[in-house]
RNA sequence: GUCCCGUUAGCUCAAUUGGAUAGAGCGUCAGACUUCUAAUCUGAAGGUUAUGGGUUCGAUUCCCAUACGGGAUACCA
């Protein structure tokens, strides 16, 4: 497992340890806050720290001083080629030629696995995201969790964690027994029976009608005049089915698939909302109580009432929040802090949750449940996905899931397809609104960053083809140090070096959950491949194919197939597929 | 009213968890195709990081206030 920059870190930690010993550091300096980076600007090196900065606190010495000892170490390092101190303190160092050529090497030893680490060694995680109630199909709005969730869960997985992929079905409770009423409302009408009971509130959309006549089918009018109890759980279970059936259709279409779906009904058979009141009892965090009238806008029927309530405002919350209702039931909340504890019972040492921006205000309760639960032990993450705001030819696309006028997953993903949507679900960072014009995603043009690295590959392709054709079919390369030093240029120097940076990448985004850093780097590293071989029409002598210099040409196509091999563990866990030709 | 998220170039957005001269793409202007694939590239112009304070060697980043935009706001799920 190869990355320079943790690699340089150790070596920033051992020169720490020395300067202890020789009394120059004080005994406990804190090395947390030491930064460790790759600079953008190539002037400032190869890697930079700010070490001597953070260490003035714990020495006699000024900063400019204790850099300046610092430098005189890090010279000693083989792999170090030189050092170099700036105000205020800064210490940018430039690596050896060899050293880059060793760990590109590193890079194609190890595959695609490359940039893969350890970070979540011995780390049972639970991603759940999606979760969309079995009432209907998947609209765009699901579409970016589920996308955000999948790719988590690949950059997890690569960074060590075992990663369990979670969609909980929310098969319980009123919106399930008005899913079951408008089936049987929609089968009645099938049947052109009428129906005067219009209270039932009617699940707009075509779908159940399918539903409907898929029992006419089997069943024929059989359950026509049964009473409701005889028929309820029929026509929810058969609901639920059929739906979550769609559901999952949609989602693999796109490449999502879950290793486990956990069912609310199940999880209130196991009496675990019992066993959460009497855990939180003992921790003398219930009290029956009333809620403060909310201010601003609210009801003009409310009423103080009395109900049992949760203290999460020991947690930081602003409101204490009710675990059942006034009419006794289990609240919504109570149902899924025992879904939360069955998560706990199964051994998880971290949970994932990503929600809609509608359910935000569920955050904070949700995660003092988890620390309550579990003796702080477990901590729970939230990752809200906001809105997206459809459009088609930059005109917004209005919307409205009440009327049933709100375009689908499925429609989605048949209008751009799966790499277009998830590559643009993933390009804003999760907590920003964004926009997603369906005509400009597919776009073959400038503007499309997805043909923009599409593309880099798509010609890198082609000088691999080219250089197995004309000049060797056989991948045993005669890989001269010499050679590197001799033939490449800066510009390939600074492309080798953005390859080296990718394990660091793929750990930062895994630390922060931030997918969408994958995708820029993607596009930088693009960018400096096509500047490149535009420089190759200007100056033949840049190119990469040299049908009469076999060494310069096997130096130049190792840093193309080190640069797919990047390509290919990103599109991996991004979910995206590998275009080989344009 | 309260809480959450956001506000960065004309537009859409980044910024390595407090670092150095805040970066890309689009758009504008000026250029590069007898090609290893022009779906590309080169250059120029474009900024008081919403505003005002604070913390410190150093702030787009952290804290406080203000303005604007979006979302959530008792027993639904």
């Amino acid at each position: 497992m190869s990355n320079i920059v943790k690699n340089f870190h150790n070596c920033i930690n051992n020169i720490c340890n020395q300067l202890i010993n020789e009394k120059i550091l004080d005994q406990n300096t804190n090395l947390n806050n030491i930064n460790i980076d790759i600079p953008s600007d190539e002037n400032r090196g190869d890697i930079s720290t700010n070490a001597a900065l953070i260490f003035r606190k714990f020495s006699s010495l000024n900063t400019m001083d204790l850099a300046n000892i610092i430098k005189d170490k890090l010279l000693n390092i083989d792999f170090i080629f030189d050092v170099i101190v700036v105000n205020p303190g800064f210490i940018n160092v430039f690596f050896t030629n060899d050293f880059l050529i060793d760990e590109l090497k590193n890079l194609n030893t190890q595959g695609v696995e490359y940039g893969s680490n350890n970070i979540g060694k011995d780390c049972k995680i639970n991603i759940e995201y999606v979760s969309a109630n079995p009432t209907g199909p998947l609209h765009v709005a699901h579409s970016r969790g589920a996308v955000f969730g999948d790719v988590l869960s690949n950059l997890l997985e690569f960074c060590g964690y075992e990663v369990t992929r979670e969609y909980y079905v929310n098969d319980s409770g009123s919106q399930i027994i008005a899913l079951g009423e408008s089936l049987y409302k929609r089968y009645k009408e099938q049947l052109n029976i009428k129906d005067e009971d219009a209270k039932i509130h009617l699940y707009p959309g075509k779908y159940l009608i399918d539903i409907a006549n898929e029992i006419i089918k089997t069943d024929g009018d059989k359950w026509i005049n049964t009473p409701l109890e005889d028929r309820a759980e029929y026509f929810q279970n058969y609901a639920i089915k059929n739906i979550l059936k769609g559901i999952n259709d949609d989602l693999n279409s796109i490449g999502i698939y879950f290793d486990k779906y956990s069912s609310e009904k199940d999880i209130i058979k196991k009496n675990y909302i019992e066993k959460v009141f009497s855990l939180l009892k003992d921790q003398d965090l219930l009290y029956l109580g009333n809620l403060k009238k909310p201010k601003g806008n609210i009801d003009e029927d409310w009423e103080s009432r009395k109900q049992l309530l949760f203290k999460s405002t020991s947690f930081g919350d602003e409101s204490d929040r009710p675990f059942k209702k006034s009419n006794n039931d289990w609240t919504y909340f109570a149902n899924d802090s025992a879904y939360h504890y069955d998560k706990l019972q199964r051994g998880y040492k971290k949970l994932i949750n990503i929600w809609g921006s509608d359910h935000i205000g569920y955050v904070k309760r949700m995660k003092s449940m988890v620390r309550s639960l579990s003796n702080s032990e477990v901590e729970l993450e939230i990752n809200i996905c906001q809105l997206v705001h459809l459009k088609k030819d930059n005109k917004p696309i209005k919307m409205s899931k009440r009327t049933g006028n709100f375009i689908t997953l499925k429609e989605l993903t048949d209008q751009v397809g799966s790499d277009a949507l998830r590559y643009f679900m993933l390009r804003r960072k999760n907590d920003a609104q964004m926009d997603f014009d369906l005509t400009k995603v597919i776009e073959k043009n400038n503007d499309n960053p997805i043909f923009y690295i599409n593309y880099a590959l798509a010609r890198s392709n082609s000088l691999i083809e080219i250089f197995n054709d004309k000049i060797k079919k056989s991948n045993n390369f005669d890989l001269n140090k010499e050679n590197f030093n001799k033939y490449l240029v800066k510009e390939e120097w600074k492309i080798i070096k953005k390859l080296l940076s990718w394990p660091h990448i793929v750990e930062n985004c895994a630390i922060k959950s931030e997918p969408h850093r994958l995708i820029y780097y993607l596009e930088e590293l693009s960018a400096l491949f096509h500047s490149f071989w535009n420089l190759g029409k200007e100056q033949k002598s840049l190119r990469f194919i040299d049908e009469n210099n076999l060494e310069k040409t096997i130096c130049k196509i190792y840093i193309i197939k080190s640069m797919q091999n990047i390509f290919k563990c990103a599109y991996k866990i991004l979910g995206i597929k590998i275009i080989d030709r344009m």
